[in-house]
This record gives C-alpha cells, sequence and structure tokens, in this order.
DNA sequence: GCAGATTTCCAAAGCGCTTTAAATTTTTCT
DNA sequence: AGAAAAATTTAAAGCGCTTTGGAAATCTGC
C-alpha cells in the first residue's frame, strides 16, 4: 500500500493523506483522524527512499569503524556503544548503518557516504590522536560526533568521551597511596587517543609522587586476554617486578590475573590490580562486590549521550560544536591492597604449571 | 554533482551517462571513457536514494538482533560475526543498517522494515527454539537467512549454523574417553537454539557411556563470566563434583577456571575444561598452545557465510532456500587431562580468598 | 446576503535516478 | 548509391513521497 492508494482509497489528495500523516496543521480534524484509522487498517508504512529523496534527509546515522587488515577487529566495547545509541535512535525514528572501513580508505568512504546520502550523520569511533579524519568531516559538512577526541587536532568539533586523563591519575595516585611504586601499565595502542590520554594520567600521577617512571612497566597492545597475561608474565619475572598493574580493559586484567596465579602470587595481596571498567554487558565486574577494583564508565551510556548529541545536531546545525566529557568512577574492589613490605620475597615461584 | 549536472557537462544526456555509468552494452566505448573520465574528475557518486527509488533495491542488508529489556546485551559475538559480514557487502556494494530490536516488538518491526523498503534482506540473529519471526519472515516476501537454526520449526528456511550438536557430542566423548563421568555442562540459555543443541550433544554422548545425566551439573545462563564463575563454585562445593567442565564460551570458561583456582585446584589435572571458541579477535584462546581445550569455529567465518548466502538469495529470488552447516574442530589445549583417580581428595578447598 | 478572512483541500512540480520507447546516426550489404 | 540493419543516443515517464502555489469551501461580521 502506497501513498496513492492510499489517498485514492480515501477519496483525498496524496497532499491530504501526507500532511494528514505527518501532522501539518492545516487538515481538517476529522479528516486527519480518518486517514489515520486507514492507515493503520492497512499497515501503511511511507517508504523510506522515497521520502528521503523528498525531504532530503535519510533518517539514519551512520557508524563508521576502523578495522586494519592487521588487526581485523571490532572493539568490542562497540556492542555496547551502539546498545546506547540506538535507543535514541529507536525514539526518534531513525536507522543506524554501520561501516567497517580499512585504515587508509577512509577520504574515499566518507566522501562516498556524504554524495550517497544514506546518512544524516556519522559517528566516528575510535579516533587515533592525529586523526585525518575529523578535518576531513568538517570540509565535508556533514555532522559527526567523535567517541573520542583527537589530541592533537586544535580545531573545534563535537565529542563525547570519558575522561581517561583524569581516571588513570586517579587510579595511580591510589595505588601509591597504597604504598605501591612499582606500577605497571598494560594499555591499549597508544596512537589510539583514548590510551595515550590513559597513559598521560598514569605518568601525572606517578610524577606527583617523585616516582620515576620505568619504559620496562609499560605495555600497549591491542587490548586481548593475551595482552594482559604475557606483558604480566614477562613483567613479573623482572628482576625488579612491580607490585601492582593498571589494565585499559577488563579483558587484559583477566590475562593478568591468570600470569599472577601462575606465578603463585595472589591477585589483591602479593600484587594488585586495577582495570578500566566499560561496563560491558557479558563482562560484569563481579556482582556485589566488584572483582577488580576498577575506574568505571558505562560505554554504553556514552552511545546514548553520542547519539542523542548527533540528533541534536541535525535537527539544529547551528548549535555549534558539543562536548561531553563524562567522569569514570573508582569503585574499590578485591583487586588491590597495600603494598607488600619491601624485604618479602614476593615473587618466589611456586612452580605452578 | 548529481547526474543532471554531470550529463548536461558532457554534452550526453542522463540516460547515457547513467548507462555508461552502470555498464550498459549500448553506450560507444568513446563515450563511456568520456563519460568514467569525467565522473572521476568530479567525484560524481550517484545519489543512493533516487537510486534505490528508481530501481526498487535499496542495496542495503538489515541485521535485527533481539535484546530483550531484561538483559539487554548484545552478544559479543556480534561483532565478529559482522566483520565478516561486511567484507561480503562492501563487495558486493551493500551497506549494513542494523537494528535492535525488543522482544515481542519483532513483528511491527519487520513488517515496518520491508515496507519502509530500505533493506533488500535480513540476517535474524540468535534464533530461539520457537521462534515466530521466521514464519513472519516468510510470509513478508522479505529474503532472510538465519545465524542458526530453529528446532521447532518445520518449514524450510535458510540458514548458516555451526554444528552445535556433533561439536559438544564430541567434546562430552572427548572427556569420556579420559575417563570424566562427572561431567557439567554450563550451557548458554537453552530456549536459545544453539544452547539447546549442544546440550542435545552433550547428553547424546552421556547416553552412549551409559551415563546418567545430572541435574545438578547442568547450567544454563546468559554466557557471562559470572555465570561460569558462579555455577562451578557451586558445583565444585557438591558432595560429588564434577571432574570436568564444558561451556558454551570463553568467557563462560574464563569464569570457571576462576573457581576452580579459587577451590585450589588446578585447571587441566584436578578439572578439565572444555570451552566452545568462537574465535573472536579480542579473546583468542591462546596462541600456539590453546588455553583451553575447545571445540572451534570461527563465527566471523559463518558472517562471511551468511552475508554471501544472502546477497546471492537476492540475485537470485528462485535459488531456494540454502543451507550451510558449518563443522567445529575440536582443538587441543592445556586444560584438559585424564579424570583424577577416584578415591584422590581432589575437593580439598586450600583456602585461597 | 455578501465581501473578506480563514480553513481545508488539491494539482502539479520536483527530489535524482533508471528505463522504455523512439529518434538519430553509423555501418553493412547489394 | 541507397535501402536495410545495427549501433548509439535521447526525450520522457516513472519510482513514492513532500511541498508550493492556488483553488474551493467554510466561516466571519455587518
Amino acid at each position: 500500500m502506497n501513498l496513492k492508494e492510499l489517498a485514492s482509497h480515501l477519496n483525498l489528495s496524496q497532499t491530504t493523506v501526507s500532511r494528514a500523516l505527518n501532522g501539518y496543521p492545516e487538515v481538517n480534524k476529522a479528516t486527519r483522524q480518518r486517514v489515520e484509522a486507514a492507515a493503520r487498517e492497512f499497515n501503511y508504512t511511507p517508504n523510506a527512499r522515497a521520502k528521503g529523496l523528498a525531504t532530503g534527509r535519510s533518517m539514519s546515522i551512520g557508524h563508521v569503524i576502523p578495522t586494519s587488515s592487521k588487526r581485523e577487529m571490532v572493539n568490542p566495547v562497540f556492542g555496547d556503544f551502539i546498545t546506547g545509541a540506538s535507543e535514541a535512535y529507536v525514539e526518534a525514528g531513525y536507522d543506524l548503518v554501520l561501516t567497517l572501513v580499512e585504515d587508509g580508505k577512509e577520504e574515499r568512504l566518507y566522501r562516498n557516504i556524504r554524495d550517497k546520502g544514506n546518512v544524516d550523520g556519522i559517528i566516528v569511533h575510535s579516533p587515533r590522536m592525529q586523526d585525518s579524519r575529523i578535518a576531513l568531516l568538517s570540509d565535508l559538512g556533514l555532522p559527526f560526533v567523535v567517541h573520542g577526541r583527537a589530541s592533537n587536532i586544535t580545531a573545534d568539533y563535537s565529542w563525547v568521551d570519558m575522561n581517561n586523563r583524569s581516571a588513570f591519575e586517579r587510579a595511580t595516585a591510589f595505588l601509591t597511596e597504597l604504598g605501591h611504586s612499582r606500577i605497571a601499565l598494560v594499555n591499549g595502542l597508544e596512537f589510539m587517543d583514548f590510551a595515550f590520554r590513559r597513559r598521560e594520567g598514569y605518568l601525572a600521577a606517578l610524577a606527583v609522587r617523585g616516582i620515576d617512571p620505568d619504559p620496562a612497566l609499560m605495555r600497549q597492545g591491542e587490548m586481548t586476554e593475551l595482552l594482559g597475561h604475557q606483558s604480566a608474565q614477562e613483567m613479573l619475572a623482572q628482576p625488579d617486578p612491580p607490585t601492582a598493574f593498571l589494565t585499559s580493559s577488563m579483558v587484559t586484567a583477566i590475562g593478568v590475573r591468570r600470569a599472577i596465579q601462575e606465578a603463585g602470587l595472589e591477585m589483591g595481596r602479593d600484587v594488585s590490580v586495577i582495570t578500566h571498567d566499560d561496563e560491558l554487558a557479558y563482562l560484569m565486574n563481579g556482582q556485589n562486590v566488584p572483582l577488580f577494583t576498577a575506574t568505571r564508565s558505562s560505554v554504553r551510556a556514552a552511545g546514548r549521550c553520542a547519539a542523542d548529541m548527533l540528533l541534536r545536531m541535525i535537527a539544529d546545525p547551528d548549535c555549534g560544536p558539543l562536548h561531553s566529557l563524562l567522569e569514570a568512577e573508582l569503585i574499590l574492589g578485591n583487586s588491590t591492597g597495600p603494598a607488600p613490605a619491601a624485604g618479602e620475597p614476593k615473587t618466589v615461584r611456586q612452580g605452578q604449571t
């Protein structure tokens, strides 16, 4: 059933029916009700392509997520992010179109996306420190919101970000207060902006306490379980091993925990661990008592926030670049404790596997 | 730059330009080259909405994933699945539109999707055993492929599935061959079809060996780390605890491992664990030597396969329902070993937190 | 009861593309 | 060379909707 049929069935013009359905004022109340009833009865849904062509808006939002050919991996955080974003889209009648793009092919892609015209705005995922996409999108004149920021970009643009720096600064400070001074950082890839900021926070907190950062205690990589395991394993085997770990994701923390246990140590007593917790639905950090002490910030909430922001920008193009900085909370779990006394032979391996 | 402008710039009709660009034969070779050059030069990209309106095809595929209001969680498997599917879409010039839908609101949604007309086909995720969506979609006449199957549905439809039953049957048999008879199953929600099938396989293998299934050794739930931990913790505290676990996901297996370690036992010696491994990019199962013995099947490959299948169905609507059953391989890791001798006091807790 | 204001409706153009049917040009064959 | 056939191009209709510019109907107030 299309508009024409519906209109002729009602003995009305397409104009009137269209107006009635879209809430325009210049239509008789009785007529409107008649139209609405008929639309319901025949299950009429306007064709989105035609509507889009006529209105110039596509009622959908593009999410572009980068994947390099090397690390073809969709960040696990992504699922929760779009869960949040979707809420906003559903409420506003928007669709979500997803595009994966290989590093480097982005310029062409974005231009294409705009010219194809099937999205009204874009959410940019996983910005790197120096991200060419931002300048490009500004040029293209397509509304966009970045999930995260790009440190090395001076131009103003809209973003939603978690305060990575303060979160990790606080976590590090917390560890130093517990007496730790050998604190390891197992970070995400540091050309990613969020990871860079976390490192900054970590370094700042160390500096405050006059602790010299030790390159041997800093790792970065794709945030897998393996990264955590391998990093921790190697670091714990060092002559002067860390007594605490700061990790960038729950999955990595789990790897760290494994290495700690394999070394015959106990997490929370011999070695402390703090992780960032995105509150992913399938990876909740314990129940009542968190498993890991963590900096916590819901990525789902971030998704919701970014989507709302973008929709607002689309509705009012002049509302200017918007920003939203979400603060993480530091929650206490069982994975942290005071630094072991200096003399204690805490790194003796107990030959467990 | 739109077609009209491009055409007038070339002193050609829109028809010719359109044909040249879309590879129709009835256009002079020289003309075609001239057109193509101009299109490149001016960065011409046809407007997708207009094209869709004219052709009746939208060149995009819908992925609909269910979320109940209770468990608002996007299956972590999803990220990898679409990574695979995207490859196919990119190659074929299709877009991917994503819709989350609450349980129960699906009928309206699917009808809407069809009438709105902005997808040419649908991938159905997470089918339950008795899934009304399948009948509905068949009615609607929209091509679709199910990732998984719905056991209680007799009608024929297209699907891509991993052989859950045989995978778990084989894994269970493997454990019995190692001498285990107290084998626990920590499954996904069993109204989900894949989980049901896994249970069937598990039960079948037990039956072959004449082992009575023990309800106390069977759990189901959302496949989180917590589920694994809690289930294993409780089971290991039972009078006659399991000596082996079969889990439905890596994340759950990690929870099981945690419980095993907390009970002072060693995985692979005191207690064996086999998990299903979807080969998720961020949760690789070890490197050279797998961490867990596992039934392994790449969900990313499944995504690719499903997408290819759907595209084929769209290209040729009469190619009939297609099916693809992917077999999992059983890979050996460090988490399995012979069942401990009967008398051994293997469940003595060593009070480790 | 009627001019003017208001309300309600409609015909038609247009969004940017494809495609049918027909016109024009070029080639082929005798 | 000239008619028939083939190759190339075009004008115009149509996809399903919104929206502009009017027209028709109804309502005012005197």
